[in-house]
DNA sequence: CTCGCGTCCTGTAGCGGTATAGACGGCCGT
DNA sequence: ACGGCCGTCTATACCGCTACAGGACGCGAG
């Protein structure tokens, strides 16, 4: 096999020194116009492509990629629009400064987990388990990192949106139309699914810690207890199961509260299974407001997240925090909140008169 | 500042060399339980997180990571359900083995091209202008690459859907419907929007150029001359302006064949703006069974591809591609095809009785 | 007793670049 | 004529790790 083209190479052709042609490639200005059009054109004719990235990272201290590490199933959070489309925004705000976006399962495959042995400049961590090895190696190796939806950490810039606000609100509003008797649909991959008592919920993600929250801030208020119902996050047909738990019983909530418009769109179906109508027997509050919600029939009524915003923030203070790195300035974590909004469409009316009910 | 731990810090406080160290990570074999235990701990006790990436892709030669361009737009990219199913069955697969997936934006940012100057093990090549200078660094570093909706080349593994076959039996479909006149609705980032010559289509992609060539197959074959609309495939106010051109005309076709089931929505909500019902007075074959497919009233008719299947078949492709050039096997490229098949729902139907037309 | 072999550990030589300091000639101002 | 400075190019020392070729030692077989 022939032997490989590597600076040296060039320089020999070229007879001078490897760190010109080096600077041929990385520093234009340190050598004049004429000698690099002569390095550039014999490496060209060599099939020399440029620097080894490898060599250059190791002698440069920088990769040119950034990582995210998401939850565990990165299939699954292909399938979500919401994840996406923040993705799409950091990829899109990454481009212009030539970071590249490398995914890190948080899982360990083969022996080698990525976020421990994938080199980088940074990462961000997206609603992913607090606890998980893959978020502890990132913050053993000292990269600068930016968690997104997670809970607050004084090390770090952080991107959240006010959850407990507006599911506050999206409960109030259910509230305001006069309902009593409210069903919460949360969603998880792991943890108890079904039935559950509200008062020991272990919710995996910190947005589903806020946005509970947010809904019992409004709940307790008005004095309502409601039934709470997890389902799984990645089997749609299980998800429509947990929908069904909280639909088809005698005492039936007239509203529901959904941990996202994902999740509210299997508890449309499961209403048009059961017959039931919607807003007029049941009211559906979702969250995210996913481009879903405007193509649901009725429209679904949801608490707005700008999620295109969140990725851009993201991307800036990671790219702000690597730059403070590099030049050795202690780095300031910026901690960004962005505000959500109550979207009333028209999946949300006031509870059917109760006709026979004895009190 | 503190220096920085290497193998060799540890190799020092625990009295070995640094090569030992270096196995205690690397190859557990390579030394005694009991040293191993020493060595982990104080390495644990120093802050050590593991051997450095970057200098260890140096020295061994691989990376972890594989890389992905994609077409220039990658928050485009993010929005499409099609593709992004696809990234995430890529993803899935590659998780057990331990490797990242690195997003690489086509265009250069900051005088950097990832493409070119981020290392990696191998790349996918999904649906990308086959001239853009990202393809070409990828080639040129002779990196092992796996060409996914591409022409197909002789130099790489391809993956492929039998878009043309699909395409075919929907324009079949159309005309033993009894079908006569006839709209296409393509889409593109780049070249000419609006109505088009069928003569002179300048296609951007291999599957356009492919589902192109099918409809035309079974139209040619029954002396049909479709009207072709080329339609921008970001800006969704554009994409309907496009799907308006068609219907909104005096001989408007009784049929659509679209791209993709994306552009077929779009045609649907025309449609409904004009008052056209579907599928009586017109018909709409989308393409790719998107899951918006079944979600849209009346039921999308389309071609099926199985985009994860497409997804896990490209990943094994790239990982063999890798291992045989790690073991300096001269690599025999695969070629691989997907069936695609027709899924007749009920946006289809014979078009309405001509009344009076003079022929 | 010696040879051969396996286990466990070490030393050296890279992997392919970049940082940094300095060599060298020419041009400037004085 | 001379010191200083700028524009170019070079020499050397790493960056942190792994491959590879041994060396030392213990043990069973001949």
């Amino acid at each position: 096999m022939a032997q490989r083209v590597t600076l040296q190479t060039i320089a020999d052709h070229v007879g001078v020194s490897r760190m010109t042609v080096s600077n041929a490639f990385s520093k234009p200005d340190q050598l004049s116009a004429g000698l690099r059009r002569r390095i550039l054109a014999t490496a060209d004719r060599l099939g020399y492509v440029g620097p080894d990235p490898a060599a250059r990272a190791l002698a440069k201290g920088t990769t040119g990629a950034v990582g995210i590490v998401l939850t565990s199933s990165l299939g699954y959070a292909f399938t979500d629009l919401v994840a996406t489309r923040f993705l799409g925004a950091i990829a899109e705000e990454l481009t212009p400064t030539g970071l590249a976006l490398t995914l890190l399962p948080s899982t360990e495959g083969g022996g080698v987990s990525p976020a421990r042995d994938v080199a980088m400049d940074g990462a961000f961590v997206y609603s992913c388990d607090p606890t998980s090895a893959a978020l502890d190696y990132l913050v053993r190796r000292r990269l600068p990192l930016v968690h997104v939806d997670q809970q607050p950490t004084d090390s770090a810039s952080c991107v959240n949106v006010d959850d407990r606000g507006g599911a506050r609100s999206a409960a109030r509003h259910l509230v305001d139309l006069g309902h009593r008797h409210i069903g919460l649909l949360m969603s998880g991959l792991h943890g108890p699914h079904g039935l559950i008592d509200p008062a020991d919920i272990t919710i995996d993600g910190h947005a589903a810690k806020e946005r509970l929250l947010g809904w019992r801030d409004a709940l307790d208020a008005a004095g309502i207890d409601p039934i709470v119902v997890r389902q799984p996050a990645t089997d749609l047909d299980q998800a429509r199961a947990g929908a069904r738990l909280l639909l088809d019983r005698p005492d039936r909530p007239t509203a529901v509260l959904c941990f996202s418009d994902a999740i509210a769109e299997t508890v449309f179906e499961v209403a048009e299974d059961l017959h039931i109508r919607v807003p007029a027997e049941l009211s559906i509050v979702g969250f995210d407001d996913n481009p879903i919600a405007t193509r649901l029939r009725p429209m679904l009524t949801t608490v707005r997240q700008d999620v295109e915003a969140k990725g851009r923030a993201a991307a800036a203070a990671l790219t702000a925090a690597i730059a403070d790195a590099r030049s050795g300035i202690p780095h300031l974590p910026r901690r960004i909140v962005f505000p959500t909004e109550l979207v009333v469409r028209e999946s949300t009316a006031p509870p059917p008169a109760r006709l026979s009910v004895t009190e």
